[in-house]
DNA sequence: ATTTCTACCTTTTGCGCATAAGGTTTTCTA
DNA sequence: TAGAAAACCTTATGCGCAAAAGGTAGAAAT
């Protein structure tokens, strides 16, 4: 690793010389050093230490990214291709625009806060937290941050927040539901927070359009990472004759709920109509393929990078809550029944 | 942010007595100043900053994560699970260990060398790189490596490969097929370097103990992001009937081609067997369930981090291969065969 | 009573970089 | 031809931290 210091030594020069011409900053340098300087710093292949510059600059150029996410507990595995997908969309946007990108995969806020102020990180971007997650936050945070599907206090920090239009998408696939005659819906959430929580509001909603009132036995809720219990997904079986129709509050929880389904003698959608919430890979690969909302994944990574980069560069904007639109992605998981037709066993 | 130099202001002491009791020095600091201090790192929540500290040290705590990944060319989303459930292991035990993690999406092993010689990072693993990645490679890069499920030039860097003993799995997985009766065989690979040449090496060899050699028409080699397109699998649905079974060296192709024939009336596995090789969730969900070749991801990544680790401390070991055993996971979709039966049309 | 030791501090230095402030020349302007 | 301006340098400083080196008391050892 060459520094400007050893540069500078072996040409002569002085150190702010040869910064200047690293920052091209070349009226002040004559253009023999110039070419000097250049032949150097290609032949030791130079590259800048950025612990340094960001000691002085007082900015790292890293953009923090904290998922919370389905994990497995034991395996530690990220199981839902959702957060794959729009990890992807973030760091091909991150470095694009020249910062470097560090992840924490956790749901303690208080430890993220601690890396990002650690590292001085320049900005967050936060996916999927709920409002309980910042309780334990102390101090007021206040770098840019960009929440993405996520749901927080806005005492606790000033942020931009980056969806879907998830009312509109439960709304509209509930309607789907009903128009095909379903009137036995079950609705299955992570949680009655956050985006399920509105996702849930355009679900009644619509049911109330078509003069129907939500049951409270209607509403499952499975906690991150227990839906994949035998335990869960039996008790869901169970239930299962009582319905007609599953709505989830995402594709993973809607092919594993169909899968377990299906391997127990329960035809989908024959016996048993089920939608997503997503549209990743999985709904398009299980069979049958998975009617489900649809969303632009690589839209949403841009824009939170975007809104993120205008917080950090000080641009201006007004926007401090933007819903993306979505629409649902009719395929072959849910089939049009008689609304008097009762569920099936 | 509160600093050192801040604190020791506040107090009237120097900073090195505070820099003390930060390290646990307390040895040489009286009881009655470690308490003082130790109040005021409570109260204004001192994180240290890590570019200064990384300056002084030389390291950073950082390892960088580099992925080659099958990425969708315009939208730039991870498309394959198991490189998301990879990332999460691999994040869950850096963290573990204290250290942080930068990870690149890119395959220009320059550009990701020189990022991380631009942060100091103490060691890197680079996943699913081939030989022709390191070729503009110039400068000999000295810092700990490891690489998963890649194939490097020895000179060029000192490296500890993580692999599955793929030449096994393949060969494993092959001879599944053939004592199902499978004769017509094609072999669907990546690229014909890395783990898939392994791989063919494996089914090779499987073949050769049938008595059969391989033909090389049944070699079908798509490069990544190339399989998805429509032009792709419409030139893999006209062979088909060629082949009672294709063996895939992702579970990502598999389950891809799989439901491309599906859709066009090809039954599986009643009218063509398909394996695929990672088992990650696709594999698990996709219906036929997917006959596979498995492997302990969560080991996987443990053990890239615990080998970059030792590498970074110095700690002595002989392995520069490791090789982590892999077996066949039976599903739905293979059929037996009648050897003498040719393909259906 | 002198020396040694220990407990507890501080001063100083430097990591690599950026930049404010301060120099020379040389060239232009009035 | 004096004075200003431009062109091209350098010196000095500090970001936050860690650690080497250098104190200064008072207690213990000789």
């Amino acid at each position: 690793m060459i520094t400007i210091k050893d540069m500078a030594e072996m040409l002569g020069i002085s150190t702010t010389t040869v910064s200047n011409v690293i920052h091209g900053k070349t009226s002040e340098v004559s253009q023999k050093t110039v070419e000097r300087v250049e032949k150097l710093l290609e032949e030791y292949e130079y590259v800048p230490n950025i612990s340094a510059r960001s000691l002085t600059q007082n900015c790292s150029n890293i953009i923090g990214v904290a998922l919370k996410c389905r994990k497995d507990k034991y395996t530690n595995l990220i199981m839902d291709p959702f957060f794959g997908e729009l990890l992807g969309a973030l760091e091909a946007e991150i470095r694009a625009r020249g910062y470097f990108m560090m992840i924490y995969i956790s749901n303690d806020i208080s430890e993220i806060i601690r890396n990002v102020l650690t590292w001085n990180v320049d900005g967050l971007i936060l996916v999927g937290m709920l409002h309980d997650d910042f309780i334990r936050v102390k101090s007021r945070y206040k770098k840019p941050t960009v929440l993405i599907d996520s749901y927080a206090p806005r005492e606790i920090m000033n942020y931009v927040n980056i969806g879907l239009d998830d009312e509109k998408g439960a709304y509209e696939i509930t309607c789907y539901l009903l128009k095909m005659g379903h009137r036995k819906i079950a609705f299955l959430a992570d949680n009655m927070e956050g985006v399920d929580y509105i996702r849930f509001q355009g679900h009644q909603r619509a049911l109330l359009d078509y003069g129907l009132e939500m049951q409270e036995e209607n509403l499952l809720i499975f906690h991150p990472g227990t839906v994949e219990r035998e335990s869960s997904l039996r008790e869901l079986y169970c239930q299962a004759k009582n319905y007609t129709a599953f709505m989830c509050c995402s594709d993973y929880y809607a092919v594993i709920l169909m899968n377990y389904f299906m391997d127990r003698g329960i035809k989908i959608p024959e016996d048993l109509s089920v939608t997503g919430f997503d549209d990743n890979l999985m709904s398009r690969i299980v069979r049958p393929a998975l009617t489900t909302v649809g969303q632009d994944v690589t839209e949403k990574g841009q824009l939170a990078v975007d809104y993120l980069l205008k917080m950090i560069q000080g641009t201006e904007f007004s926007e401090s809550d933007v819903k993306l639109p979505v629409k649902v992605v009719i395929r072959d998981s849910v089939r049009p029944v008689q609304p008097e037709e009762s569920p099936k066993e």
